[in-house]
DNA sequence: ACCGCCGGGTGCC
DNA sequence: ACCGCCGGGTGCC
């Protein structure tokens, strides 16, 4: 619900450190993002954030048994070794790649082990003097941890007579005004086109023809997969290679990303462009596959694709260009994609490869397919999905197909699906033996910095691909605020991506003219019989809550609260949406928690858009807590995982524990939808909808028309008047099998005469990702929570191929909540900008209740 | 390690 | 001398 708002405080606060400055000096004490405040620590095992309690000097011993390098000013890793048979306080110091390098001293191991075993804090070693000699090294160790264990550490560290310095040790001198860190941050993905990215052309087999930014991308991708040169960041320093982050030395050569992120806007043609890269990149830069002029035909050419490894014809040149840890056995493409765009990378190789190019393009998808690895590794390309992927690989053991195949190249579509690496997508994904590593997405960071992270681990950007070194060279300085951090992570960010926006230039021409877009608000009036239903369940709904504000409980009474707004929002709509509504009175607590979790049910089961408070992204796979707040079960579980008996409720801060969470099945009720349609009554947005589309049709019967609602289930009343009126429609929705998708989308973007003119489309139905260019005209039924939602929903006609202005209209039942909340929605879209803006900070306090009293008009 | 620590040799000034 | 001191042997955890 409001929680877009809270998504932008905590985006806010974890980009720039939540310590610094505060939203809510707010006198109530429950709101949400306090609560979460409250709980950010514990929620946030992540070792980014926390509080230096001190540091001090120990040393190293045994540098002469180990090989790790260490320089001057390296950050060193201190790893428990309670096996070790000499002593089980033993504590082991690693460089920043790993190597051994020493232990740390005997009685200091002693206190670092009490320290570390008790989770107390984390501890962080930096090297302050170059290496001396053969024996012993100094290294100064950082405490970080919560405030409530500072006591306990500084006590352990004094007991055993160590002096904890304070302070910091690295002196962050440079820091940035929130304002420049603002600015830097909405840049760090522009600009990342470097000037002398050339164009290349696609080869043959591809038969439509590139635009120049697809071209510019070609060619950097085909870079990025050949440059054999030393990545960014290292300098040959005498026999080592220095990595100028780290200050770290290795021996062996470091090896340069192959692959990286394309992170074009979506419509600019990333599928296009990958499937250019496919045919045109092969072993040693040549074609996948290559023309052969047929002797029988003269002048008709053919296409032979390379099916057998070493045979394609290599000059010494080429071969020697190329890196020699090339595998030649390495030869298919996978693909890994969301189940909503499978079908999208199937018509699109279709319309972009020749007809008489014979690619070997195998779906991995479906209990029939074909797991043998021989096959699957001769293919040219394999399609699958994240779901396929993990369920696989954790059937396996990680030993799956799909995880035994040498891939020449992995493409990660819609990539920052992966972006919590605690999922099992993302494992499974990171453990894919493959040489070439692409990560496609729109949307290279949602939420935070830690996004990228997981980009960076699947490309193997070493070293920060062991979390550690990301933590503390980029995720922490860079929140707290440190120019060089920041300096670094743009660095990092814009050696590996590529991203243009729909509004980037390329030689000072847009790189796509997209047709206007514009969008108009339709008040809606209510009947007075309406009105009256309306008003009824207001006035119920507004004193239960505010009471809820009196006594301060809104948060605990998060599910009433979330009820009774979706069922104003319902009535706005249509009141056959409301389904049975049971009042009984529940006293125990027992009762009391099943209404709760029935009420959660009713808000899920419309589509409705919650948010998991712990990813802050939809939830996906959603339970209920016993204190009724959804997440996502990988997300809470990871919660209960981590803590334990102490786990809390992120949200209200109630105990919870594994056997209390309650399964939430997405697919619902319905039963009673042959009552829905008997007892068909109209609503007046129903009318407004209609009479926009008759009057529509009547002055041009090409429009083609989404009409949008969150509510499935208002989607299939919409079904009755448009049957009646005589419109050809089609319908897609979350519940429909990919099969039936690909169909409906198909049917929708055709123009064979007779095809429908309009598609009922639930708002997330599919996800980001279908092309539904046939449509110019967008009704968007009710008001989402999430403004980008909308703008997703409206981008998936609002893209590359669209001939006509979009015209799209949002019906907003006048006097209602939803024109409430219209308004929190220009709030939350205005909110980065003033909190930034205003150097007042009382101004820019807002907490959840207080948006829920608006909300209410109380 | 140009250290600390150990343990054997040694012992007035 | 149940000490101090000397100087050789020795060395991560």
């Amino acid at each position: 619900m409001q929680k877009g708002l809270y998504k932008y405080i905590l985006l806010i606060q974890r980009w720039f450190g939540g310590a610094g400055f505060s939203f809510a000096d707010d006198p109530v004490t429950e709101t949400l993002s306090q609560a979460i405040r409250g709980t950010g620590e514990e929620l946030d095992r992540e070792p980014d954030t926390g509080v230096l309690f001190g540091s001090l000097r120990g040393s190293v011993v045994g540098l002469r048994y180990y090989t790790g390098v260490v320089n001057k000013g390296e950050m060193v890793s201190l790893v428990r070794q309670p096996q070790n048979p000499y002593d089980r306080n033993a504590v082991m110091v690693a460089n920043v790649y790993g190597s051994q390098v020493g232990h740390i001293k005997r009685e200091l191991a002693v206190l670092l082990a009490n320290i570390m075993d008790n989770n107390l804090a984390r501890v962080e070693g930096v090297v302050p003097f170059g290496v001396t000699n053969q024996f012993t090294m100094s290294v100064v160790l950082s405490f970080w941890g919560r405030e409530e264990n500072r006591d306990a550490v500084v006590r352990q560290i004094t007991s055993r007579s160590f002096k904890l310095q304070s302070g910091p040790t690295g002196t962050h001198t440079h820091t940035h005004t929130l304002t420049q860190l603002k600015n830097a941050f909405d840049n760090l993905f522009e600009n990342l086109m470097d000037d002398k990215i050339g164009e290349r052309e696609a080869v043959e087999a591809v038969c439509t023809p590139l635009l120049p930014h697809q071209k510019q991308a070609l060619s950097w991708m085909c870079a990025c997969e050949n440059n054999a040169a030393l990545p960014h960041f290292w300098e040959v320093k005498g026999e080592l290679f220095y990595n100028t982050l780290t200050h770290s030395s290795v021996r062996e050569r470091p090896r340069r990303v192959r692959g990286g992120i394309l992170a074009d806007d979506m419509g600019l043609g990333k599928t296009l462009t990958t499937i250019a890269l496919i045919l045109s990149n092969f072993h040693h830069g040549k074609p996948l596959c290559e023309p052969v002029i047929s002797t029988s035909r003269k002048g008709k050419t053919a296409f032979a694709c390379n099916t057998s490894s070493g045979k394609s014809l290599v000059s010494p040149v080429e071969a020697a260009s190329s890196q020699s840890t090339d595998d030649p056995a390495a030869r298919a493409t996978l693909i890994i994609c969301p189940l909503s765009v499978l079908s999208n990378w199937l018509d699109q190789l279709d319309q972009h490869v020749r007809a008489d190019v014979k690619l070997n393009v195998y779906l991995y998808y479906g209990s029939e397919r074909n797991r043998d690895t021989h096959f699957l590794s001769s293919q040219h390309m394999v399609l699958t999905t994240y779901n396929v992927l993990s369920a696989d690989y954790s059937v396996s053991g990680g030993a799956s197909p799909l995880h035994t195949v040498r891939w020449l190249r992995v493409v990660l579509d819609e990539g920052h699906i992966i972006r919590n690496p605690n999922t099992q997508q993302s494992k499974a994904v990171l453990k894919l033996n493959t040489q070439r590593r692409w990560i496609l997405t729109g949307t290279p960071i949602q939420n935070n910095l830690r996004d990228l992270w997981m980009l960076v681990a699947f490309l193997r950007l070493k070293p920060f691909d062991v979390r550690e070194w990301w933590n503390r060279v980029i995720q922490r300085p860079v929140t707290q605020g440190d120019k060089t951090g920041l300096q670094n992570l743009q660095a990092l960010v814009k050696c590996v991506t590529l991203r243009r926006t729909k509004t980037s230039r390329v030689c000072g021409r847009p790189l796509v003219s997209l047709p206007e877009r514009s969008v108009r608000i339709e008040e809606v009036e209510l009947t007075q019989k309406e009105r009256e239903e309306y008003e009824l369940a207001r006035t119920e709904g507004r004193t239960t809550i505010s009471r809820y504000v009196a006594e301060g409980t809104v948060l605990r009474n998060y599910a009433d609260v979330l009820a009774i707004l979706v069922r104003l929002r319902q009535f706005c709509c249509h009141p056959g949406l409301l389904g049975k509504t049971t009042t009984h009175t529940a006293v125990t607590p027992a009762e009391l928690r099943e209404r709760l979790i029935m009420k959660l049910r009713l808000v899920l089961g419309t589509g409705s858009d919650e948010e998991c408070a712990v990813c802050l992204d939809s939830v996906r796979l959603p339970v209920i807590t016993h204190c009724a707040h959804v997440y996502c079960r990988p997300c809470i579980a990871e919660v209960i995982r981590s803590e334990q008996e102490q786990a809390r409720c992120p949200l209200c801060r109630g105990q919870i524990k594994a056997s209390e969470l309650v399964e939430f099945p997405l697919e619902e009720e319905e039963e009673e939808e042959s009552n829905l349609l008997e007892n068909w009554r109209s609503s007046s947005k129903v009318e407004a909808l209609m009479s926009s589309l008759l009057r529509l049709r009547s002055e041009d019967d090409s429009i083609r028309s989404l009409v949008v609602s969150q509510f499935t289930r208002f989607l299939t009343i919409l079904e009755i008047p448009l049957r009646e009126e005589g419109f050809k429609f089609v319908r897609l929705d979350g519940t429909m099998s990919q099969k039936r998708r690909a169909q409906v989308i198909q049917e929708f973007q055709s123009d064979a005469p007779g095809s429908p003119l309009i598609m009922l489309l639930s708002l997330k139905a599919g996800g980001v990702g279908i092309n539904l260019s046939a449509a110019s005209r967008v009704f968007l039924m009710d008001p989402a929570w999430n403004p980008a939602a909308e703008d997703q929903c409206v981008d998936r006609c609002h893209r590359l191929g669209q001939k006509r202005d979009v015209v799209i209209t949002k019906f907003i039942v006048k006097g209602s909540v939803e024109e409430n909340m219209v308004k929190i929605q220009r709030q939350k879209q205005d909110l980065v900008e003033k909190a930034f803006g205003t150097k007042n900070p009382s101004e820019r306090k807002t907490s959840r209740v207080d948006e829920i009293r608006a909300l209410m008009e109380l």
